[in-house]
DNA sequence: CTTGTAGCAATTGTATACAATAGAGATTGG
DNA sequence: CCAATCTCTATTGTATACAATTGCTACAAG
């Protein structure tokens, strides 16, 4: 939605000033409020108004953390049932995002939407409803991914490269090993977006 | 709320009918399903025509591994962050666990309360919010908890004990340890229900 | 007899009006 | 001057009316 960047953490969001920026009225605005709640990109504070939640470097951590478990559960499972058709698309897909990096001046937004792509067709692999369901409230964090416009070329390499030791589990039907390349995969991008962030508070605090 | 266990799966909801039925109207009605929607215990179908969530044993074991592996990480988390009055809180807790079972003629909702509370004393010890939103909508699975009328006193007497494992091992502070404990037993206490609800099953066959 | 289309009924999505509630500020008693 | 309470305002919770969409059924044409 529009506050995916727009607003700053802890800000008050009234209803009706939703409502009036959407151009439509508070009973959609309401829906979308329950739905960011679960996702905790919302809180209610104690008398029920809603805030855009804050995200400490822990919490990112911390979520990083939990979606490393279970996309690396995805990831078991997904080898377990891994078809021949979906093998062929994941390998594409890598392709695609290895023709997005190569050139001198990675073209970011296209790595972003062919790794989601990757990650979205493992996840489908995977054919479970509760993990779609939960993975999907730990990937939405636009903070994380608008970080990879700092990414350097090692980790846009490395990323790829992850990937390929993926799609060879994969080939094997090797859930275990599956499971702890993408464990390990999205630590690793974790410790990539803290060294970013880290970075950017640097830039931030050079330029206030 | 009402549909825990007064609907039978894959029943059409009606937001209308809903709303007669606990005398208020539709708006709160849809505030609720959305919920719903978001812990998997309601779906929508192709209409976007709200239905009660199938669950399968599948499902049941799919959601069983995952909280495994989440409540896993929580007790992990609990014990790098236990402090001694939370232990105590969690001894006195696994001790009122005792004083339900101990007896002849178990006291089953005792020790659903006093197993519950044990459990989000872990969850509150880990302190990460992440956790337990996740939790939260993993936990919520009625059929489950019902289904501990049919345990038998082994499965009772087991839990009590793989509990004091776990204290033992916030007492050292050894997350890896407890982390272990808690999979387990979260993967124990699913293979009880499978097998009570496979007697269940049979029983229901038999009859209808 | 089958198939396509039009219209109807039922249900969800949205808007607006009203009720309840919490917080801030003022006012009065000590 | 401080504190407690009351009132007023801002915001959320709820109800109801209306619009839009979907699925079904009946009817007609081939």
């Amino acid at each position: 939605m529009i506050l995916s960047g727009e607003l700053s953490s802890g800000e008050q969001l009234s209803e009706e000033a939703l409502a009036d920026r959407c151009g439509v009225s508070r009973t959609p605005v309401r829906d979308a409020l329950r739905r960011l709640e679960a996702e905790l990109l919302v809180r209610k504070n104690d008398s029920q108004r809603s805030l855009v939640a804050d995200w400490s470097l822990g919490d990112v951590a911390d979520a990083f953390e939990l979606r490393a478990m279970i996309e690396g559960y995805a990831a078991r499972r997904a080898a377990e049932r891994m078809d021949d058709a979906t093998l062929d698309q994941l390998r594409s897909c890598n392709s695609a995002i290895y023709e997005a990096i190569k050139r001198a001046r990675p073209d970011v937004q296209g790595f972003l939407d062919h790794n989601k792509r990757f990650h979205e067709l493992i996840l489908d692999a995977a054919d479970s409803r509760r993990l779609t369901s939960l993975l999907g409230s730990l990937i939405e964090q636009p903070v994380v991914w608008r970080t990879a416009q700092h990414y350097g070329r090692e980790a846009f390499n490395r990323s790829h490269s992850e990937h390929e030791d993926l799609l060879a589990a994969f080939a094997r039907r090797d859930g275990p090993w599956a499971e702890a390349i993408m464990a390990g995969h999205i630590r690793r991008a974790f410790h990539a977006y803290a060294d970013a962030h880290h970075g950017l508070s640097a830039i931030d605090r050079g330029a206030a």
